[in-house]
DNA sequence: AACTTGCGTTCGGATAACGAACACATGTAT
DNA sequence: ATACATGTGTTCGTTATCCGAACGCAAGTT
């Protein structure tokens, strides 16, 4: 059903960058012919998943209800809420949840504090696997084949001066995640972000999810707060996996 | 497009109730052929949607980022966020924002408090309009035409012994929460459950969502409740229909 | 004013979706 | 044990849908 996957992609094409599109947007963003982007954008109005003001097509809270399938469906994410809560109040500070998807790391779940700055990643926000501590762990539990394809398939862009853009020193940092059983990242993803993350694996062993704390580097002594965190992180995270 | 808009109900197929699905069941639930609905489900997993394990179908984190599409490319919930954190911070209580959508209320963002007995609603719950004080809120920004209509179309079934049912009834309620700009549900949608709302009004005072604060009844005093809450949430309403 | 560029829309032809019919497994009554 | 009933997933020729080249239109450019 070719029809299917091509409204799919139109519905993905809107985003941040992107949050209002012509038929012509669309088919640009998507690789689609206008005449084919605009039977989608069409079909989409009429199912109620876009609004169409003679111009622009606009994303209606409907769309929600697509996202919500996942959570109400899987129990990861179920499982997982209490687990953000519990630990967002004994840092106090904003924590995450995130599986692997394609190459990159998606956060699915999340539990905020309130904060003057907080940070821009949001539920459906999508981070490089190689540049996130999110991203380190999810690796980390890649077989060796698949991590060496991954290293040879992805090409690495430098979000920062700080970003791990060499194969070589992504793999050693994923053998460092692997033995301290904790990813860190300082500013390697954005300039004044930290970010500490934990595996989650369940009971067979396997990596499903990793949990994650980001904070702004100015706000914290880095040692002090890998203290703090990583152990609590750790009790969390294992006590999800065992619920899998 | 009709493949789309199946595909796009076999999606929405998935849900509490059913976190997976068999070709058949998936047929059922759309009333498509099971011809149809296994040409749609393999698609999806095809796209990346769903996953597929020779008996069931199970939504992937893959959708997720569809439901993001709302969040990232509309001003409201972005807006709202901040909002909602503020909120509960104040009145340590669980925020929602809700819109209307078709003839249910629909929570579009969320900020959680980390308690024992937290509420079943998340982001994409749906409820009753006639029956939660959001969705009294919501019905409360509809002109008399359109509240006619609606009170003429639903059904109203009772949730609980307190839940309205009577069309009459419910116009009462709808006027007394014009004319206090504050909705009260006391276990009307839940057994133990109470819930504030107030509205959400852009610039043009067109109402276009609701902030809701909902709480277990037995911890809490109703009076003091409302005159704890409903300031705060008022201005809180406010100041984001100004920036909208 | 003539041309270029980009837009949204149309329409006959190619192609993909439809559902009746099929094959298979499982449970149930004879 | 056998035959039946019911549910399942899959196939294949026909039909209806989706495709994209071609079109008309508006706005900017030469």
């Amino acid at each position: 059903m070719a029809g299917l996957a091509k409204g799919l992609a139109v519905l993905e094409a809107f985003g941040p960058e992107t949050p209002r599109l012509t038929i012509s947007d669309a088919a640009r963003a998507t690789g689609l012919s206008r005449a084919a982007a605009r039977r989608c954008l069409m079909t989409l109005v009429e199912a109620g998943y876009l609004a169409f003001d003679e111009k622009f097509f606009t994303p209606t809270p409907r769309v929600v209800r697509l996202g919500a399938v996942y959570a109400e469906a899987v129990p990861l994410p179920q499982l997982a809420g209490p687990h953000l809560l519990a630990l967002r109040e004994a840092l106090d500070e904003s924590v995450s949840l995130a599986v692997m998807e394609g190459d990159e790391s998606l956060f699915v779940a999340r539990s905020e504090v309130s904060r003057v700055f907080s940070a821009g990643v949001r539920v459906g926000a999508r981070l490089p696997l190689y540049a996130s501590a999110t991203g380190y762990v999810l690796l980390a539990g890649l077989d060796e084949n698949a991590l060496d394809a991954y290293l040879e398939r992805v090409e690495m862009v430098a979000c920062t001066p700080r970003t791990i853009v060499d194969p070589g020193r992504l793999r050693e940092r994923i053998a460092q995640v692997r033995e301290e059983g904790v990813a860190v990242s300082d500013e390697e993803l954005e300039v004044g972000l930290f970010a500490l993350a934990v595996p989650v694996r369940d009971s067979r062993g396997d990596m499903v999810a990793s949990i994650s704390v980001s904070a702004a580097a100015a706000r914290l002594d880095v040692a002090d707060f890998r203290d703090r965190c990583a152990r609590v992180m750790r009790q969390h995270a294992d006590q999800l996996g065992r619920q899998l």
